[in-house]
DNA sequence: AGTAATAGTTATCTACAGTAACTAATTATG
DNA sequence: CATAATTAGTTACTGTAGATAACTATTACT
């Protein structure tokens, strides 16, 4: 949901990319959100791919839940720094770079 | 194997403190490395603990397989100097202690 | 002695993800 | 242009890791 909000739409080869998950747990999670009624499939012309966007209620849970996460990361990150916070997550990201080299 | 290598000896409720899961998620997890032959039961007074400490072999492996572990973590740790480590683990264990701190 | 609490086990359930094999649609090739 | 190769998504099956609830056996408390 993150994702689209942000992108707008994608298709399930964008979501497996960017969550680095395998196609059929994207196609579980994507039937799962469409049948609440937080998704809808966006029509193209490559018949073989299905686009999704989030629906009106979906913006609107999207927005609610961000409020619950943006209030949890605030709570267990008291008591560190604007820079602490971004040295930690400039390290991750290494790691997670490294991994990536790792793993062709 | 971490605990019990650094520890000698522990009880199914130890490791689970530990290892911060449920009794059965330890119970399984011995009984597979029992099985494997990495564990063995110690003989205590009170017949309800059953207290696991390595075997020969247990702790052969464990030397084995710590060497890939090493290897692998400082793979995935190229190009971060010790002090961003050592920075890194204070971060994470800040955290840790915050979301201990909610979870009550 | 009789009740509480503790250690471990068993059975059942859920979340989350992967691989293999498939269909349908689109691109590329000869 | 027809066929081969690729791409998007789905289905069926499997595995891992963990949780909760209900239970037995043992020990501690009053």
């Amino acid at each position: 949901m993150y994702y689209l909000n942000n992108d707008g739409s994608g298709t399930l080869v964008e979501l497996s990319h960017y969550l680095g998950v395998e196609k059929p747990t994207v196609t579980r999670t994507i039937a799962k959100l469409e049948e609440m009624g937080y998704l809808e499939p966006v029509p193209t012309k490559d018949k073989r791919e299905k686009r999704m966007q989030l629906t009106d209620t979906g913006r609107k849970v999207y927005q609610e839940v961000r409020v619950t996460i943006d209030e949890f990361e605030q709570d267990i990150l008291k008591g560190i720094s604007e820079e602490e916070q971004l040295e930690g997550i400039r390290l991750m990201s290494l790691i997670r770079k490294n991994l990536m080299q790792g793993e062709l």
